[in-house]
DNA sequence: ATGGTCGAAAATCGA
């Protein structure tokens, strides 16, 4: 059975509820993972799912900050969720679908501006879960498998547009570079977006704070999409929508799909 | 070295 996978933080579900909308018709994936909802899962704009036959949900939420939803054509069945680091925030959820695929939703923390566990207590924060997220894929040991997520870290020098110039800027910088890749290879990850696409710049997120954010082009790839190495070569057609970031009233970040064979 | 823009929620914090 073949399906195809999102991706999306949306910076507000309920704000851009017409937006989700907008993009369930127009490409109409089967699985449509969610960051930054925003709000508890009782105010989730359900009803708008429901009526495009995303009949499935999984979600975990809180008032005004993180946030992670599944949506979903096929059933799934909800397997729970894990709070590294203790923060006590809703940062993943995972659900599994009737051929047996577990699907994980992540929001990992951003990590504020100072890349200094000294000074910034939430850099610690941030390279503490990447750690709650190795040791619990060490212990898992996943198979067919899926990871997607807002990783708020761009890994490699073709996911930012200047590798030299964010070296010190938190999302690139070596320390976390190397906790995600920890995480990677804990779980037998493979990085499906980069299977399908190996080489170029590649971005799902632009800042707000730019005049002209297509014009200038600074943006950095913090959203994935990861499968287990038993499902890796069922995994293709890897797209990243950047026209969504220039829609009416748009998340900073965009949309990533990926499809499986399966 | 700094400021630039968003969203939620209350007049700030988090990104």
């Amino acid at each position: 059975m073949p399906f195809t996978v999102a991706t999306w933080n949306i910076n507000s579900v309920r704000l851009r509820a017409s937006l989700v909308e907008r993009l369930l018709r127009e490409e109409a994936p089967d699985v449509l993972c969610l960051q930054e909802c925003k709000c508890p899962i009782e105010k989730l704009p359900l009803e708008i799912f429901h009526a495009l036959g995303y009949l499935h949900v999984v979600a975990r939420g809180q008032k005004g900050y993180n946030g992670v939803a599944i949506l979903s054509r096929l059933p799934i069945q909800d397997v729970g969720e894990q709070d590294f680091a203790t923060l006590g925030h809703a940062r993943h959820v995972a659900a599994r679908l009737e051929n047996g695929v577990t699907i994980h939703n992540f929001y990992v923390p951003a990590g504020g501006d100072i890349p200094d566990r000294e000074l910034n207590v939430k850099f610690g924060q941030k390279l503490d879960y990447l750690t709650g997220m190795r040791d619990w894929f060490h212990a898992e040991r996943p198979e067919k498998a899926i990871l997607v997520g807002d990783l708020n870290i761009a890994p490699r020098e073709d996911d930012v547009w200047s590798h030299k110039q964010l070296l010190k800027i938190v999302s690139h910088t070596p320390v976390e570079v190397e906790h995600l890749a920890d995480v990677q290879d804990s779980g037998n990850w493979v990085d499906i977006t980069r299977q399908d696409i190996p080489s170029g710049q590649l971005y799902s997120w632009w800042s707000y704070r730019a005049a002209d954010w297509d014009a200038a082009d600074k943006g950095r790839r913090l959203d994935h999409i990861w499968a287990t190495q038993d499902i890796a070569n069922a995994g293709h057609s890897s797209r990243i929508l950047r026209p969504v970031r220039g829609w009416d009233q748009p998340s900073d970040h965009a949309p990533v799909f990926a499809s499986f064979d399966l």
